[in-house]
DNA sequence: AAGGCTGTCAACCGCTGCGTT
DNA sequence: AAACGCAGCGGTTGACAGCCT
């Protein structure tokens, strides 16, 4: 759709209009936490507003933008100038629709990346995280309605072709995604593993696969409105899968287990050093019930499930969100977040060989997994002893399964700090061919609108 | 013509990281 | 080490305009 008015054209209201707005905005949704001081303006700015601002940022630059209202006598908070400023009367700005070459940039970036608005920004001069962030979110209900994939394939293609030539390194983890993001209607069921292993040409498009698989891809099934997961999964399958497509991941919990490391971060690590925290979002799943003490019991009750996944990169995917899952669930003790919705589960342990269904809500609604897991509590493992023979029937062939711990994209599960927040990388190296992505360019959201998955996933 | 729907945009909110005290 | 403040980020919401029926 075509906007009537461009930015620059865009009427802003009169200081008249604007002050009434402000004024029954401030009514309404004044904060109790605010400080005493002037009453600060909220809604649209004004030109006049906009016209004090510029001229500030030019004489002094962008310093404490909380001087700014107390210099100029605005009644904005900082962050609002802050924000006003970046996003529009920043000269660098380019305003008006987003060209071609943007839009297939971004996607590109996006599936790189995930929500990252501002790292993205970075790569499209003139563009704000917050136009990125809209022009995205409107393609998502797009493709959501039309039931398209988010991720042309010919924007995958290229992005592939192109990221071929910037890395030396094969990224399993990309070739993973890769193969999630076949999922995304672009999926080609031809594809085996041992394809997906040795194909250079195929898609890496979508790498940084921990942290998309992880955070994200149980989204992916569980987040599906109209079928349940687990109606259509089996478990015992999609654990043995995972052995089968995803071998480091069976050795990352071995290694868990054995070697005192893991990818406690619920991130692998290349050679580049990890930076920042990490932070696991896990599906929302939805219980009538929950052992509290009990996660592995759902890790053998999807393990007794007895459904098919029609394709091999389904169920490679859901072999990832399943044993990620069951990672981080059968984490007993965990605190925070995960006590919450524990009671929940306990209906997995009463219900065991039924089918589960699972519920559809966001991910942001209270799910069990929706938790920073302390790395003090994981030895899970040792308390299932089903799980624990599943992953350390690692395929031996696999190139991580014979790694030893310490070639392992895990992080030393010593740390007091919780699993899946990094605040000191420890992994560095792999196995040859299979690096994996450097967090910068991990798309910990690619995902995150997975419900909005063409009908593959619906 | 009117109302509903959709797309776009701007802005706010809460959270997090980081530097400073 | 803890508290605090600031900057920045991502999610969300509301307003508005255009399209469709």
């Amino acid at each position: 759709m075509t906007r009537a008015k461009s930015e620059s054209d865009r009427v802003m209201p009169g200081p008249d209009q604007a002050d009434l707005a402000s004024h029954d905005d401030d009514s309404a949704r004044e904060s109790p936490r605010r400080r005493a001081g002037p009453q600060l303006k909220k809604g649209p700015w004004t030109p006049a507003e906009d016209a004090i601002l510029e001229a500030y940022v030019k004489k002094h630059g962008v310093q404490n933008w909380n001087v700014v209202q107390k210099d100029t006598g605005l009644l904005r908070c900082g962050k609002s100038c802050r924000l006003r400023w970046a996003n529009h009367l920043r000269p660098d700005l380019k305003k008006g629709t987003f060209t071609k070459e943007e839009e297939n940039l971004i996607i590109k970036l996006h599936s790189k990346m995930g929500n990252k608005w501002a790292r993205m920004a970075a790569r499209l001069p003139g563009r704000t995280d917050n136009e990125i962030k809209n022009y995205w979110n409107t393609r998502i209900k797009k493709c959501q309605r039309t039931s398209t994939p988010i991720y042309p394939a010919e924007i995958c293609l290229q992005a592939s072709n192109e990221e071929q030539h910037e890395s030396a390194d094969f990224s399993f983890s990309e070739k993973l995604a890769n193969d999630l993001l076949h999922g995304n209607g672009l999926y080609d069921p031809s594809s085996t593993w041992g394809d997906f292993i040795d194909d250079q040409e195929a898609l890496p498009y979508a790498p940084q696969l921990p942290d998309v698989s992880f955070s994200n891809l149980p989204g992916l099934y569980f987040e599906s409105k109209n079928h349940g997961f687990m109606d259509q999964v089996n478990q015992a399958e999609v654990l043995k899968e995972s052995e089968i497509s995803f071998p480091w991941l069976n050795a990352a919990i071995n290694g868990t287990f054995d070697g005192g490391h893991a990818f406690s971060n619920g991130n692998f690590s290349n050679s580049r050093p990890m930076t920042g925290p990490w932070k696991m979002e896990l599906p929302s799943l939805q219980f009538a019930g929950s052992d509290p003490n009990n996660w592995s019991t759902y890790s053998r009750t999807w393990a007794a499930q007895g459904a098919n996944f029609a394709d091999p990169c389904m169920r490679s995917s859901a072999a990832m969100a399943s044993a990620k899952f069951e990672h981080m669930c059968m984490i007993p003790g965990n605190s925070g977040q995960l006590e919450e919705p524990l009671p929940e589960a306990h209906a997995v342990s009463s219900a065991e060989n039924q089918q589960l269904s699972v519920g559809s809500s966001s991910a942001s609604t209270g799910s069990p997994c929706d938790a920073m897991v302390e790395t003090s509590e994981l030895h899970f493992l040792e308390r299932d002893p089903n799980l624990y023979a599943l992953v350390n029937s690692c395929s031996p062939a696999s190139p991580l399964c014979q790694a030893s711990p310490d070639e392992l994209p895990c992080s030393d599960f010593s740390s007091a700090s919780p699993v899946f927040v990094s605040d000191e990388p420890t992994i560095t190296q792999y196995e040859k061919g299979f690096l994996l992505p450097h967090p910068e360019d991990s798309r910990a959201d690619a995902f995150s609108h997975w419900n909005a998955m063409p009908p593959i996933f619906q």
